[in-house]
DNA sequence: TCGGGTTTGTTACAAGCTGTTACCAATTCC
DNA sequence: GGAATTGGTAACAGCTTGTAACAAACCCGA
């Protein structure tokens, strides 16, 4: 059986750094996330068996953060709220949580009600969610995530590095939306700290960008976002398969 | 979609049939008890989706028959009780319980919380017993247990030493799951750590890709993932003989 | 028991991947 | 305009992985 991974998002620095604390002194993997475009950006390259989502985000709704990423995935969510009157607890049920937990809570029972979920999950010999890798496709270009192949506009076919394919992976998942490089990071490291000081991120996107892009030096899609990070500016179609 | 249903066990006649009414007026089929013989004897007769079983029955400790069910069920089992103190809770959690309900309880609440549980129940398939299977197909390949045979897309026999098809059954034991060279050479031997500092792992692994993958420089099953060790990238079915 | 083939682990080397550093260009701020 | 900040990237070094070649161990029939 394998170590069951969670991922934690809050937007209170504290709470949300105690938590993964605390569960990892209970023998689960977690990682924490802050924002939609976090949770998104690690889901589509770590394996997630269960996400813990406060529904009072800085300026996002969890429970609509919950009802998106129901209505493509199956990774079972637990609501976190200081908010406890039952229609809001409803309104997390309707959008499909899989528990909805009030705020402040006993660490021992959260644990145990995540245990509860994860029996349930496990029962079947499935792995770990990851968000569904299909056939994304991106201003010509067409990436097959079951092949790991990146097909370019005039049909041939290019190499990427595991590192190049995952922040790739990052990106289409968060189309349009800018990403700090510590978002990036995070995305694509299990220790995201380590990557604080070097310019590792930014030698990354320039290897990405002159693979994918016609004029590296005037890059169309992957594009600088001064001050910020970067921003993949490119409508992105997923294909079910 | 098949209609849930459920069994409400209560002690308290009223608040049973309130229970059983209730949820038959929101399209459950629902059926009441009162003991742990009658659990025992519907479930022996009748399919049942979920069990409402009160902690608190006439004389017999609703945790302790939850524990009971669990050791030889599956079925999906939500405690509901007037003793709702943090230990109470943790208690029941730990024989098993899905979910912990209190009472006086918000009837919509309970629908809900229901039906969050029923959800995850559904979508696991149903945990496939492990029955002598030893057939399996992947990728257009196949893979007879019994016989040891290994069959290639084109149906042509491959042959495999020994250790390659212990590597091989480890692999089809973990689709899409990483796994590490320690974890593959611990699955394979019987002294894990005489494998330390070698390339042994590595070696095997790349005698069996020269063997089933196609193009075995650009492998598309039996993937290296770096930093980590390598997966099984690719669906796995076990058939019943 | 011997002798050949087969299987398996070890070693050594080549190739590739990735982060760091350093320097330069571009942009922003006074 | 000039200084400061930010980003791009070439070059490098360290590390990981693939694999050929070798040797030891094993198997099995004569």
């Amino acid at each position: 059986m394998t170590i069951p991974r969670l991922l934690i998002v809050d937007d209170d620095s504290e709470m949300r750094m105690m938590m993964v604390t605390y569960f990892q002194r209970h023998g689960f993997i977690a990682h924490p996330a802050t924002s939609e475009a976090e949770i998104n950006a690690h889901l589509a390259e770590n394996r997630v068996d269960l996400i813990l989502l406060d529904v009072m985000l800085a300026d996002e709704n969890g429970i609509e953060i919950c009802a998106r990423l129901r209505s493509e995935e199956d990774v079972p969510i637990i609501l976190v709220s200081a908010l406890s009157a039952d229609h809001q607890r409803m309104a997390g049920y309707e959008v499909g949580a899989d528990d909805y937990i009030a705020k402040p809570f006993n660490p021992e029972l959260l644990i145990a009600r995540v245990k509860a979920v994860l029996r349930r999950v496990r029962r079947s010999p499935s792995l770990s969610y990851r968000r569904a890798t299909s056939v994304w496709r991106f201003g010509g270009w067409r990436y097959d995530g079951k092949r790991d192949e990146v097909i370019a506009p005039d049909g041939y076919q290019v190499m990427l590095s595991s590192r190049e394919t995952a922040l790739l992976k990052v990106l289409l998942a968060n189309p349009h939306i800018p990403l700090t490089r510590e978002e990036i990071a995070a995305a694509l490291s299990d220790h995201p700290e380590t990557d604080a000081g070097g310019r590792a991120i930014d030698v990354l996107v320039g290897r990405l960008r002159s693979k994918i892009e016609r004029n590296p030096k005037a890059p169309q899609m992957l594009r600088t976002e001064r001050g910020t990070g970067y921003v993949f500016a490119c409508d992105v179609t997923r294909e079910e398969t």
